[in-house]
DNA sequence: CAATTTCCCCAAAGCGCTTTGGAATGGCGA
DNA sequence: TCGCCATTCCAAAGCGCTTTGGGGAAATTG
């Protein structure tokens, strides 16, 4: 069923129908209702690719999914983003156009979505230091919106992150408060944003306490269970093993948790984990009592509201630039726990 | 840049330039080289849209996630399952569109997308006992391929599937062997096709081994954390605990184990326990040594795998169905151990 | 009653591509 | 030189929708 064949049903023009359907006031209220029961009962919808074509939106927004670090890890976090996006953009009509691309072609891959008008805008995923996405889109002119941000990058555009800076420091300093002094990083890649600044603001809060870093007690890679759990032993098969871990993600703390069993060490007395929670919907860190104390920050919340952002930003090309600083909320759980000796 | 252009710089029609880039014989080598170059120069990029208005494609394939058990979780599995796909598409040149839905919009959603000529066929998730959305994608003949099983519905469809019920029989079997009778199945929701066969296989084992089922011992529900973690704790404070659980996800075994530890309760020495494995890549199940007893598939796998089937199937409308049953990988691990005592 | 205005509606022109049904061009043999 | 194929290209008709630029009829005004 199309608009020819429903028009024609009607006795009425494309024109008129078209114009009923979409809600414009050139048409009386009565032969509109006459339209939509005709659309309704003969179970008509219009097609995207025509209405795509006659107004250039594609009602689709562009999310690129590479594979950078590793081709054989997806990021735990992405159903959940997902989830809290797609409701958002459910709600404006839009659906979302996922493309997998090769370590190094989300530049290009961005380029065609472009050229090609495939899509309304794009939402960029983990950025890096000095991102190469960015300038590609800027020229590009294709709306977007950043989850985390990208230093090194000078022009304007709008983000939505987590004070990763501070969260991680405000958990090493209360880390540090418990007593502790060897306090192990585990980070996710470093030439991630958002990892570097964690590492930023652990260093600080180290810094400041006047404690010296150790380099063997500092990782960074995928954060997998797996990562955790080798680092974990590796540290503490160290001379000086750590009494307390900031882990970067619940999943690699898990692996740290093993690591602590495989030894028989307690969480939370002989060893304290700390670690940033993205609230992963199936990993859900006791909602009433925490099992690991952490900096959480729901990545599905960041999802819904950068899709708002984005749906704003296409509404409103020329709007200034939003960003939000959302600050993690800190919880207290059963993982941490005064330095022993 | 579009067609037109491109033609009118090369001084071409936009018929020829057309067929020199879709590789059409009535145009000599020459001119094509010609044409390939310039759309490279140009960076041309056919409309996506337009290629489907005039080809009646859309070389997009859809997947509706809905949420339907609860709108808080998404499905672990997810993210492996669209990075498997996913590769699939991008290598056959499809892209894909997600479309999200409340629990009982998604046979809607299906209409909505054949309808609108929006994709060129579906994979259908975690399908349930007689799935009401099999009959409507049947009568809308819009192309699609099944993640599992429909039990209960008699036309036949394209499916891939994992052995669940044998999985779950020969992993009971293991446990019994092992001397447990006492063992707890924590199982996800079982109006879902997989998990009632998973079912079926733990039943069919306990009863061949002549042993009662005890419903106290049985729970179904979302694969969380958490489900895995509350559930185990009420079991093993039952007045008879079990000393063994075989559980749906790995997920949940997570949850288990932490269960065990809170009532420091070794694992694979006081209690048993064995899982699936969907072989999520951030929570990998020990390549060498596996921490878990584990009957193990790789999601990610199925998902690559059914992508190739379904675009076979877009390509080969009327080939006969295609159905693959996967048997899980049965691996010993630390976790499991003989029945104490 | 004629002249406006208002209300509804329509024909037709695109949007950017594919594809059908020719039509030129040039090379070849006779 | 002419006619006949191949070869190579083109004009134009869609695909299904939106939107411009009217236009006719009923309602309102002077």
């Amino acid at each position: 069923m199309n608009l020819k064949e429903l028009s024609h049903i009607l006795g009425l023009s494309q024109t008129t129908v078209s114009r009923a359907l979409n809600g414009y006031p050139e048409v009386s209220e009565a032969t509109r209702a006459r339209v939509v029961a005709a659309a309704e009962t003969h179970n008509y919808r219009p097609n995207p690719r025509a209405q795509g074509l006659a107004t250039g939106h594609s009602r689709c927004i562009g999310h690129v999914i590479s594979s950078k670090h590793s081709v054989e890890t997806v990021n735990p976090i992405f159903g959940d983003f997902m989830a809290g996006a797609g409701e958002t953009y459910a709600r404006h009509g839009y659906e979302m156009l996922l493309t997998r691309v090769d370590a190094d072609g989300e530049a290009d891959a961005y380029r065609n979505l472009k050229a090609r008008g495939a899509v309304d805008g794009v939402v960029v995923h983990a950025p890096c230091m000095d991102d190469a996405r960015l300038p590609v889109l800027h020229e590009s002119d294709l709306p977007f919106v950043v989850h985390g941000r990208a230093s090194g990058t000078n022009t304007p555009y709008d983000w939505l992150d987590v004070n990763n800076r501070r969260a991680f420091h405000d958990a090493a300093q209360y880390l540090l408060d418990l007593g502790h002094s060897r306090i192990a990083l585990i980070n996710g890649h470093e030439d991630m944003d958002f990892a570097m600044r964690r590492r930023t603001g652990f260093d600080d809060a180290m810094r400041a306490a006047g404690i010296d870093i150790d380099p063997d007690l500092m990782v960074a890679g995928e954060m997998t269970e797996g990562h955790g759990y080798r680092n974990a032993q590796r540290m503490l098969g160290h001379h000086a093993p750590p009494t307390a871990f900031l882990v970067s993600s619940i999943i690699s703390a898990l692996g740290v948790r093993r690591a602590l069993d495989a030894r028989g060490l307690r969480v939370g007395r002989e060893v304290s984990i700390a670690t940033f929670d993205d609230c992963i919907s199936y990993l859900q860190n006791g909602a009433d009592t925490p099992v690991f104390t952490a900096a959480r920050s729901s990545v599905r919340a960041a999802g819904a509201c950068l899709a708002e952002m984005l749906i704003d930003r296409i509404q409103n090309p020329d709007a200034p630039p939003a960003t939000r600083l959302w600050e993690a909320e800190f919880v207290i759980g059963a993982s941490t726990g005064p330095c022993p000796g």
